[in-house]
DNA sequence: ATCTAATGCTCCAGAAGCTATAGGTTTGGA
DNA sequence: TCCAAACCTATAGCTTCTGGAGCATTAGAT
């Protein structure tokens, strides 16, 4: 039996976290002591344990609720586990791009070095003037 | 002079974001028409196509907060700029270091072709056993 | 058995950056 | 003049937590 302490501390997530999990329906609610203090199973670790690894990988509670689902079901296919980490991977992949265009630009932008005034910092005046953009944003 | 739906179309920034922009003090409360709308000059045009710009490369309404400051003061020195730039940059640069290591993991875990049952889904035992990862987050 | 520090409980608010809805008013063109 | 489109305010909701207030329980030491 682990305390919801002992259960944040095995898997890195924070209490209220716990308890907001819980109240969202990721994880059942579990039994209690007779103070009414949450006591959770190995079953429950494990669980938890699942759900913060995908949400480290970024899946939202909804991918997450979905995967969950689909586990308690071993004897079906698993095209859909398999459509949902696809699916997420291509908005990975999205995120990537995106934001290596803005690296890019910042680059450009940042090449001044403080030695000048605001009146003709590059800067301020990238961000004023977006025809000065390289990318297409 | 812009009604507010003028500066939605012209900057692409919603008509919400434009009023909440507003409340976050971000824009100035612009003059208002007889019938109590809200009536801008170019000059707001201007700020919010800043702002806009600032917001799509992903600067936080703080950092923007503290541009738009400096902006108004041409005469100073523009180190202070040129450091939000830099600190966004850093972070920039953190997070797509962090989805590319996603990227690889994901790519992993969806080597599976949906053609067994969720009992040996890869990606289902990979989100539940951390071990099975070959990065370290 | 008692004390105490650590831990737990519930409820509620806030953070970021919007977005949406309800219920009403103003504007601009035919 | 009339009507639809656009505007107004106020409020609530979204997502994924995080933190605090105020009180109750637990575990270990004495």
């Amino acid at each position: 039996m682990y305390s919801i302490g002992d259960l944040s501390r095995r898997t890195g997530v924070k209490i209220p976290t716990i308890r907001y999990y819980e109240q969202m329906g990721l994880i059942a609610a579990p039994e209690r002591s007779e103070g009414n203090q949450r006591r959770y199973e190995k079953r429950e670790l494990e669980r938890l344990a699942f759900i913060r690894h995908a949400r480290d990988l970024g899946l939202s509670i909804e991918s997450i609720r979905d995967l969950l689902a689909l586990s308690q079901h071993p004897e079906r296919p698993c095209g859909e586990a398999d459509r949902i980490a696809k699916e997420h991977l291509v908005t990975v992949r999205e995120k990537i791009a995106q934001l290596q265009k803005l690296e890019s630009e910042l680059e450009r932008i940042v090449a001044c070095n403080g030695d000048h005034t605001i009146g003709d910092c590059y800067v301020i005046r990238a961000l004023a003037d977006h025809s000065m953009c390289g990318t297409d944003h």
